[in-house]
DNA sequence: TCCATATTTCCAGAATAATGGAAATATTAA
DNA sequence: TTAATATTTCCATTATTCTGGAAATATGGA
């Protein structure tokens, strides 16, 4: 993962509403939640979802699909994990004796 | 860790000046860095890192302590763990069997 | 005490992000 | 084809963040 999409996907959880947003789309699990269902669960106007969703999807951190008349989103976790992949390297390379901060059974990347 | 907290965190980290900040500051290690030489390293006016420091030390993300007159800066990994730890924990509450995300052997915070 | 060095606070301007209403688009059903 | 539903795009406003110069503060040395 390169440092701008890292910047970006950190970007996008890096604000209440949209936390929030990502955190519900996980609750949900693959099969995702419509975008009225997640207006209505986090209490916000659907512009303002719109522009939160976005943002989120830019980074990879959720896709949509359509069905229907709905458009469904779900979180993937193959980005949240090259996120926390890349945290986990720059947080140990300095003294991987030392801390608990690596996985020892994952290898960086 | 707090949602408030992980907020925080992540936005410490999501911008390009302060994510090069902290990943010098890890790449230094304990010993930590002066305020002066981090300037140097980034090529930026001591004034836009006194406000990028102060942003990431309010996160927790990493420490100051004077010597003489200079002040240095370390990075905090515990922070860094806990917030590793926050994602990985939202990451996988959905479906623990089936992905990767999770480490086995930490328990989610 | 006076000066040099290191860093911060103060401040104002520029840039970027967030909010939400109105209108546009896509889809389905009657 | 008309209407209803779901969502987005457009746009303007407000809010927040970022930037860096000038001045203030802290420290150590002559």
């Amino acid at each position: 993962m390169e440092s701008n999409q890292v910047v970006q996907a950190l970007a996008s959880l890096a604000q209440v509403t949209r936390l929030d947003l990502y955190r519900l789309l996980v609750q949900q699990g693959p099969q995702g939640l419509a975008a009225g269902q997640i207006a209505k669960q986090l209490g916000i106007p659907a512009t303002t979802l719109s522009f939160h969703l976005n943002h989120v999807q830019q980074s990879g951190l959720i896709t949509a699909k359509r069905a229907g008349r709905s458009i469904i989103y779900s979180a993937n976790y193959q980005v949240m994990q090259q996120l926390i992949d890349y945290l986990s390297h720059n947080c140990c390379e300095a003294q991987p004796a030392s801390s608990d901060c690596c996985n020892p059974d994952r290898s960086p990347t």
